[in-house]
DNA sequence: TGTACATCAGTGAACGCGCGTTCACTGATGTAC
DNA sequence: TGTACATCAGTGAACGCGCGTTCACTGATGTAC
């Protein structure tokens, strides 16, 4: 078969490729992902596809860094969807858009947090400026509620080695992070990580799910966030 | 090549390949286990696994009631190690025991509470007797803080069908269970897990999550736990 | 004690599938003079 | 305006690999009479 004409062609063929790579990782899962299936998808033959990424390990990169986008702009919106000032409203917020984005996008949240894809080593220094920008959010609301006195901080552990490595890390990409905003913030992701990842594998319904995150975010608030005047 | 002669055998050629399939798993995770590959190890054709297990499934199935069963001996140890009137000590005992036998076997933690492998369905009534004997562990707990007139109840969400329907079948297993004590047991599971889910996936040092998980026992026991006399 | 037979635990060839990647190539489109 | 050339976006064949599963078979071991 001959290539097709130009005007026949698919305008945007680098992002088809992903578009259609999303639809394979939301049927049979990451690791199900394949070339020849994107190609027989799209109607060309595998080979075509190395004209936009250079080998299968680029493509999952350029997923993850925009399934990191996609995740961070929702949170993003939740967080504005309430004034700066209420902490526990942007806590729910938060809490609820994380989870919105969990349940809507299941695969790629797997993507993102679960265990790597067998072989796929995800290179770091491509991914952090992204990755980043999710777990921002979550910090600068905690930062916010410590600048104004309201943050309980007592018995919070201290940062370690690899926790200050990070916060450099935070530093160097333009947000100046205190330790225990940090601590605090990957306690509450690791409260809703749970309750979310335990739903995605199954071992909660969505029902009950909703009910103990609700749960979870008024416990958060109350002990991290100082009530009152 | 003719087979071995009996004396040359491997006595215990079912566990052998199980075994092997574990060495597999732990190397390249769950979706890079394959019979040849395990043929390949104990020298023998793909074919002479048919003896043991009738498919690839099957023995999967056997792989996940072993885990189980790996599993709940070690919350077991690690409950036991305290007496039973000491909530808290059990609390810490269980988390502490819980994240020692993740970190010890990742891959079969993952496979057990990760994403579902591709292709492969978990045959529930095969699996839930076994899975069900860890669940059992965390709720004794609870359940004895309960009995003590020690459990802290308040806000807990209401149980739904799912829950209930949850609760039945422990009872038919043999362990009664009151809602309020299996809702308390799922978010102290659920803080563990998001923790030790996290250490896995990579996105926390292993010194951060042991900080944190001795933190966040803490807060469960101040949370659920009435103090004193 | 000997013999016929069943069973057990394997072998080796084959089927049909999928995969990532390389290679030489082609023909339409765009560009420089 | 015409022509030579470069580039772009593909094709199709092939390489070499891995996989689960089936099939007919074999030869040692165990068992019944």
């Amino acid at each position: 078969m001959p290539r097709p004409k130009r005007d026949q062609q698919v305008p945007d063929m680098a992002g088809a490729i992903k578009e259609t790579a999303w639809h394979q990782i939301a049927e049979d899962g990451a690791p199900g992902l394949s070339l020849r299936g994107i190609a027989r998808k799209l109607d060309i033959t595998a080979p075509a596809i190395y004209n936009y990424y250079p080998s299968r390990d680029d493509l999952v990169t350029a997923l993850v860094i925009d399934a990191y986008a996609s995740f961070a702009e929702a949170l993003i919106a939740g967080h504005d969807s309430v004034p700066e000032s209420d902490f526990e409203g942007r806590i729910r917020a938060a809490g609820g858009a994380y989870y919105q984005w969990a349940v809507d996008y299941p695969q790629r949240y797997q993507l993102l947090f679960g265990p790597a894809l067998p072989g796929y080593k995800i290179p770091l220094d491509e991914v952090l400026p992204t990755s980043t920008r999710s777990m921002a959010v979550l910090i600068s609301i905690v930062a916010a509620a410590k600048k104004a006195g309201k943050l309980q901080e007592h018995g919070i552990p201290e940062p370690d080695e690899s926790t200050l490595e990070y916060i450099g890390a935070l530093n160097a990409l333009g947000i100046p992070t205190q330790p225990v905003s940090l601590t605090i913030a990957v306690l509450i992701w690791s409260r809703v990580h749970g309750l979310v990842s335990l739903e995605l594998s199954g071992n909660l319904s969505s029902a009950e799910c909703k009910a103990l995150l609700d749960y979870e975010l008024r416990s958060i608030i109350n002990q991290f966030i100082y009530r009152g005047e």
